[in-house]
DNA sequence: TTGTATTTAATGTAATTACATTTAATTTTA
DNA sequence: TAAAATTAAATGTAATTACATTAAATACAA
């Protein structure tokens, strides 16, 4: 039963509708996987990519503010997102010596080594995606990419 | 800036984890401009999803049961999604005849017709993809399809 | 039939999200 | 400089979501 099934059965006003939930769809898909694998460490997908994001800093302070602008997920208060990786002892929160009203966060070595250990989980999962070959996986990417791009073009 | 920027420029492990990123990424795109759009008619994404699949039944009544398993969401408690329908008085509910636990939802008229209402803005707005043209809405279906295939090969 | 298991929906709840407001610091400008 | 505007983060809150439990009805098995 269910979405999968209907997005093979169902008859779609136009292939651009069909596009559009077949985008939901596969985003949620990918979340809930996510979701699960992320579950035995104890973290949500957004705290997960929000070290994702500290970590790619390589040691470099990041701002609150500059973690919001590069979360998957804007909405998501990155400020209490903050508190529970604080809470796990994963970053380190100091005021910015720069800007006052600023804080920085800083990835902590445990927060490096909890990514390290869901690094390997994240890519036994991935390899399921080689199997579609390197090649289609850039198809996808460009496809996608210009599918977002439909709105700028006012 | 943001995520979308990232996408082009930040270097990704590997096509692949490009790829779960993108889609996650594209999903939450599209989830953001319907709410956008549904906003000035007071429902949310879930709650619009819900309309229609009851619309789709043509008359047909639907337990819960049968709602949830079409929902794109599924975690989302489809029972609570139709009591705020009920509040809007868009939809019926009512005791199923042939089986005493679950629970008839019929559309209402005021809700095909708040329905027909959005498809306007959503045809609107959908028309933006068709300079993409179907041929590439397929492929772009085609793939995601495919995408999601992977984990059923075990 | 009677007791057990299963199914369906509703409910309780803790956490998260969406959104508005507040507080403090900085920047602008008069 | 002093007042006003803007910016960064935190906080308050209502709604939603995730997840577990409950309650009622049905199916199944002894």
């Amino acid at each position: 039963m269910g979405i999968s099934e209907d997005l093979k059965q169902t008859k779609f006003p136009s292939e651009a509708s069909k596009a559009v939930v077949n985008a939901i769809y596969t985003g949620n898909w990918i979340v809930q996987q996510q979701q699960e694998l992320l579950k035995p460490f104890g973290l949500t997908v957004q705290q997960y990519n929000v070290l994702r994001i500290l970590r790619g800093q390589q040691g470099t302070p990041m701002t609150v503010l500059a973690i919001t602008e590069r979360m998957l997920d804007k909405m998501s208060n990155a400020s209490r997102l903050v508190d529970k990786l604080l809470e796990k002892k994963l970053v380190l929160r100091r005021e910015c010596p720069k800007d006052r009203r600023a804080v920085d966060i800083l990835i902590l070595p445990s927060g490096l080594d909890l990514l390290t250990q869901v690094d390997q989980v994240q890519n036994d999962w991935g390899k399921h995606f080689d199997i579609l070959g390197v090649k289609k996986l850039e198809e996808m990417n460009q496809i996608l990419d210009k599918f977002r791009t439909v709105f700028s073009h006012n």
